[in-house]
DNA sequence: GTGAAAGCGCTAACAC
DNA sequence: GTGTTAGCGCTTTCAC
């Protein structure tokens, strides 16, 4: 029954293989009589056309790939959320892969491209250096989202990094904090460089002061929140405030706060970064930079499709800005 | 230099495709000599071999599919990390794609079974019935995975719901609670049925009455958690503890409880069901029934490819209980 | 409006 | 150890 092929509808119905398929994709006219004859045959065969043979020869697939470093994360569901909800009328599939912060299965999950097992990748994140993607993006449709690389000509959409760091450590700044710190990973991720970026300039814009025993360098890890805000709060004089680089930091570093026995948002100010579900249902709820998640899943796969439609044409590997907004919960305080 | 074929490799290096195509599955015996020449020119053309044509002919991809209701739930992503940590080193890529609750797209993405798009898939939810099911796994390689179906002869990996609601409800007797309310979806769905009916048999075992009051069945959303708390705490007499299905309207009901000027975990006692990341980071952090989602993934990845590879043979369609187990943490109290 | 036939890129008999 | 060749299931010219 499953493995009915459509010359065995064709037999059934007593047509060929061409009018079969063309009822099938209703190319070609094809009278009714003859439509209705293949339709029936279909229905008692239980067939179901196989893609493998329709794509190796359109030589498309029709599905587009979604790689992310992690799962865990919300936020990056509501990316491809963004990117499903835009694919879904037109025809494409959106699947999903996580590579778990291997680049190895990162690798391992880019030869569906190769493969032609899918006709494009969005990144949400990546490991490969600049020069690498500039190279596959001559060759493949690759688009990232969310976090930029330097020095990439893709395809890309993102927030403007350094001024959403700016503008969430400027509203604290209004709020009246003077002693800012800043917990990030490591220089080598692009997003979260520009937002120390952002941080710095907000202080220099202010006239406030850089402590470098304030600015905490670490990972994107859960753990690192926490860990750092323990060091910020043994410190001779402890900031007021703490900027993050990510939601998931702040809620550690919120937690953190909380089994020092102090509390979040009245001794100390928390901010994120993201607006992931999560900050809401904390308590204290969570201020932060909000990143237009499913605008920039939608943006970042309508601009992909039109470079795979313009296949040969010159691909479109700008990189495009879109807006944040700050958001002020309860684990912000006037000081 | 994308679209090189095999045959433009065997031109290069004055070799037939057959032997191409041997050194790069490394099936037969091909002398050292051609291989190199071979692999010279597969670097030489950036050749990488197209799986379209490849599947077709071997009739399989090696891709497993994941669908689930909705990707906000890490849940989902801890079963998809153990159903990844199994198919990686066999060879096999495993994809996700979530349908967002609409069962509409749920059919769609079944369609990359029926396409042949995938070797199998493993639902974590489903909007199936039954019979529907049970008519599938006839033809394909399926599997239901920590949601069950009543009545589908599906290989089936889950805990045992009943008894991790019996367990969850005793242990909240045992510290001392008398009034326990439940806050559960619609019956409708197998796995909040089935824990509903662990909650009542522990009540009868403990010779505890059954208040109708106290039973609330909506639905998953995290907002149904909150409203049912609302509702049992405007009661006459309150319970003093709710067991929720799941962590979701466990985490809703910390957060309406805080919101009524009450503390879950000394005014209120709540226990969820699934153990995921967030318990762990409320405050209180929240007890609860923890399913072992990766072994799950891990068993029911096993069973499935087991499956595909025993084609044509008998297929196992066995419903597999793997054990839970109870976390205590804050949200519960000795009264 | 319909059919015959070529061919998408690949693997696997089967020959040698 | 290597080459020839027949398909895998499908779409799409090109005839008629």
């Amino acid at each position: 029954m499953s493995d009915a092929t459509i010359k065995d509808v064709a037999n059934e119905c007593g047509l060929s293989v061409a009018t079969v398929s063309r009822v099938l994709n209703n190319s070609a006219n094809v009278s009714e009589r003859s439509a209705k004859r293949v339709h029936d045959a279909i229905e008692k065969l239980g067939y179901s056309p196989n893609f493998l043979g329709r794509n190796l020869r359109k030589r498309e697939t029709n599905v587009i790939l979604v790689t992310m470093p992690t799962s865990e994360h919300s936020f990056y569901m509501k990316i491809v959320a963004g990117i499903q909800q835009y694919c879904q009328p037109r025809g494409y599939d959106v699947i999903c892969a996580s590579y778990n912060n291997s680049s190895e299965v990162e690798v391992r999950q880019m030869n569906m491209l190769f493969n032609r097992t899918v006709d494009g990748v969005i990144l949400l994140g990546t490991s490969y250096p600049a020069e690498k993607l500039n190279k596959l993006a001559e060759t493949y449709n690759i688009a990232l989202c969310c976090e930029g690389v330097e020095g990439a000509d893709v395809l890309t959409v993102v927030v403007d990094d350094e001024q959403g760091g700016y503008d969430a450590v400027k509203s604290l700044i209004k709020l009246g904090h003077r002693r800012i710190a800043f917990i990030g990973a490591n220089d080598s991720s692009a997003s979260s460089f520009k937002r120390k970026e952002g941080y710095l300039r907000a202080l220099k814009d202010f006239q406030l002061p850089v402590y470098d025993e304030l600015i905490c360098c670490g990972t994107f890890e859960y753990e690192h929140g926490g860990e750092a805000v323990e060091k910020l709060m043994s410190l001779k004089e402890p900031p007021t405030a703490v900027f993050c680089v990510s939601d998931l930091l702040a809620i550690s570093a919120v937690h953190k706060v909380h089994e020092l026995g102090l509390e979040a948002g009245k001794d100390i100010a928390v901010m994120g970064f993201d607006n992931i579900t999560m900050c809401e249902m904390m308590m204290p709820s969570v201020s932060t930079v909000e990143q237009p998640c499913k605008e920039m899943g939608e943006l970042v796969v309508k601009k992909l499709l039109a470079n795979i439609s313009a296949s040969g044409g010159e691909k479109d590997n700008k990189c495009y800005i879109v807006p944040h907004s700050i958001i002020l919960r309860e684990s912000t305080f006037r000081i």
